[in-house]
DNA sequence: ACCTGAACACCGTTCAAGT
DNA sequence: ACCTGAACACCGTTCAAGT
């Protein structure tokens, strides 16, 4: 992996760290990997970036930095909040690793107000009023990104070793849930739908009051 | 820190585990700060759980072991789903370190499995039929468990250096909201409100189809 | 300005050896 | 059965020294 000659920029390094985060996470970053990667010497790595966490936060600045502005869509109220959590979730899926970065450098409200402000902006179009608007605000953001973080979470995770499937047929009768919707939850779902589901189920009851 | 003559047991050692996962959280945990803290070489503890994999292992296994069943409480089907809800947001601030070493172990179905049947049965219990039970499970699941992983993650993150006061005091006016919400939106708020709000409409939306 | 090698204080883990 | 010390292959980081 040793690149002979080219000269190592500040841009390399973070290019090559970037790279290596995205693909194996932040724990597989190492200063000594990086450098190899690079055909430097460790050391090299310091006189560019500083050290490991002053390159961490040079990650974040970039992500940040390319973090598109939220473009509501649709005609009725329902369909635009909906469209800036699908918005939300669109973004956050492509930023895996980001976000807990984001969040340990204290970047969160920067990184999340253009979604802030298009719902508050929509929802008061809507006709909300007062300490509600904020309420739900954070009602829908907490409820997109927290699903899309859990979303992650299960993909990452290894094979569950109790499937559910196999949990399901142990339990179903002695938790008093039908066969029908015990067969549905030792079944996968379909994330997507999940989300669908249930934020336009939480938009239609905040616009109803 | 040095307890000098105590028999070291398996026991001990994930008890102390234990307390430093919980107070200085997982990548604190040293297998060399253990035996420090228990008075023994770093190789005692090898014999005893194997090795830090194992150890964590142990720890993910007792707390799954601790963790309560779910008892619905309340009269009408919105007020049972909510305290379902709400058990789970408080089951999981007690245990905060643990969930990601339970994922990752893939006993997360394990974990959720009475929460999810409680779910269920009071769902069925309240009318639903079909597949439409199942997506009601996972859409409540998902926020509960989101919320609070986000909720935890907020607490646990140094404060934020563009402060969100801040940022709204620039962007109100740009981004079309009224300045009483861009006052609300800048203000910290009440986790739990915020939880009892979102909750109660995702529920109330979900059983009215 | 840019890079090197040596060195320090940390890791997790293995292994032969002690009682 | 239970514990030790030495050793190995890893870390991040600093520093004096090179061009």
């Amino acid at each position: 992996m040793v690149r002979p000659s080219t000269p190592v920029t500040r841009e390399a390094v973070i290019d090559a760290a970037l790279r290596i985060v995205e693909q194996e996470g932040v724990r597989q970053l190492s200063m000594r990997k990086l450098a190899a990667e690079l055909g430097v010497a460790v050391t090299a790595i310091y006189w560019h970036v500083g050290n490991r966490e002053a390159l961490l936060d040079a990650l974040v600045e970039r992500e940040i930095a390319d973090a598109t502005r939220i473009r509501p869509s649709g005609r009725t109220p329902e369909a635009r909040l909906v469209s800036i959590a699908r918005a939300l979730r669109t973004m956050l899926l492509a930023r895996p690793h980001v976000i807990a970065l984001v969040n340990e450098r204290g970047l969160t409200p920067l990184m999340f107000l253009p979604a802030q402000a298009a719902l508050a902006s929509e929802l008061e179009a809507a006709g909300l009023k007062g300490e509600r608007v904020a309420l739900a605000v954070r009602a829908i953001q907490y409820h997109a990104i927290g699903f899309v973080v859990l979303e992650r979470w299960t993909e990452r995770s290894p094979e569950q070793r109790p499937t559910a499937a196999e949990l399901w047929r142990e339990h179903a009768l002695a938790a008093g849930v039908s066969p029908r919707v015990a067969r549905d939850l030792g079944e996968p779902f379909a994330p997507p739908q999940v989300f669908e589901f249930a934020t336009r189920a939480l938009v239609r009851a905040v616009l109803a009051g």
